[in-house]
DNA sequence: AAACTGACCAACCGCTCTAGA
DNA sequence: GTCTAGAGCGGTTGGTCAGTT
């Protein structure tokens, strides 16, 4: 399997191109076309082999080529995108008119990875990180808890309401699976401020819900993981000929957070008859563990309603 | 001023896929 | 059906530069 390299030529330059290189590429090629690739170094009397003439025209001299920062909107595009197309690039890279999969590859690698590992997502499921270690060593709220109550009984009982809060905050976070919140307990009275059995995030009131429900079973936060060549292939296919601005129906809007009578002590949005309150628990815990000292009555509030 | 560190990104490597002989 | 060349793709490397010690 797998062929010879075709840069195994003995002489031949590799390394950074110069300009004088840059100029002859794009002499030649405004003037013949690439036609052979292979062909093309002798043509345009270039010491380089073809493939390095063709990742240089494609990737940088392209005269399409847009160069530049990656707006906010193409950044979230991307992020988007990775979470249904996984690490294919190329069909990242189709959506972004101008934009090489290269760059994106290289923006993905040097930016966005760390901000979503920062956001406390994993990059490549696009889920929550669910390891134990991350969220009980490093997140204040578990911290905070476990501080405030410096007694062995109360210590007990707040190791049930971390697994408790662990437990519903995945149901909060990944709504197709069945279980929920056990009734009575903290989070349960979290999600369900007011006994309203619409109260699902994810309600199947909500007019996209079935839009949502198909991002999630692509990719985002589904329950099994990043599966998109075991499942729903149709439903990649389709997603992969959308115009990037249309994949925002496919994912789960995460909204603004609204006023302050709408949020509990978590911060997450309790309105569940607008569409919009589908999840802000990103924005919640990112806040939450972004906050360097987490006020008194913060935490009085917090234990108000969970214990 | 020098050494070190980390971020960035162009370029390379090796593999797979596809089309044509 | 098999082989081969060409092209495409994703992962990785290494050079450069700015910031820090």
């Amino acid at each position: 399997m797998g062929r010879s390299p075709c840069c195994d030529e003995i002489g031949v330059k590799k390394g950074p191109w110069t300009p004088e290189e840059d100029k002859k590429l794009i002499d030649f090629v405004a003037r013949n076309g690439h036609g052979s690739w292979r062909n093309l170094p002798k043509l345009a009397g270039l010491n380089r082999c073809g493939k390095s003439c063709r990742l240089r025209w494609t990737n940088y001299l392209r005269p399409d080529i847009k160069r530049g920062k990656f707006s906010e909107e193409e950044e979230s595009a991307i992020i988007k995108l990775h979470s249904v197309l996984g690490n294919r690039w190329s069909k990242i890279a189709s959506h972004f008119p101008g934009r090489t999969d290269n760059e994106i590859k290289n923006f993905w690698n040097t930016h966005l990875r760390k901000k979503l590992l920062q956001m406390g997502i994993d990059p490549n499921t696009h889920k929550p990180r669910t390891d134990l270690n991350h969220l009980l060593n490093n997140s204040q709220l578990f911290n905070g808890i476990a501080n405030y109550l410096n007694n062995d009984h109360l210590m007990l009982q707040a190791e049930l309401v971390k697994l408790q809060l662990l437990q519903n905050l995945c149901q909060l976070l990944n709504p197709t699976t069945p279980s929920q919140a056990l009734p009575g307990t903290p989070l349960d009275r979290l999600q369900n401020p007011n006994s309203n059995p619409s109260r699902a995030s994810f309600s199947t009131q909500n007019p996209n819900s079935s839009q949502l429900q198909a991002g999630f079973t692509s990719g985002f936060m589904s329950g099994s993981g990043f599966e998109y060549e075991d499942k729903n292939k149709a439903k990649m296919e389709e997603m992969e000929n959308l115009d990037y601005v249309q994949v925002e129906n496919y994912y789960p809007i995460l909204p603004p957070l609204t006023s302050e009578s709408e949020t509990n002590p978590l911060g997450c949005s309790t309105n569940s008859n607008s569409p919009s309150s589908s999840s802000s628990i990103f924005d919640s815990l990112e806040s939450l563990m972004n906050e360097d000292e987490p006020s008194e009555s913060y935490w009085n509030n917090l234990l108000r309603s969970t214990i």
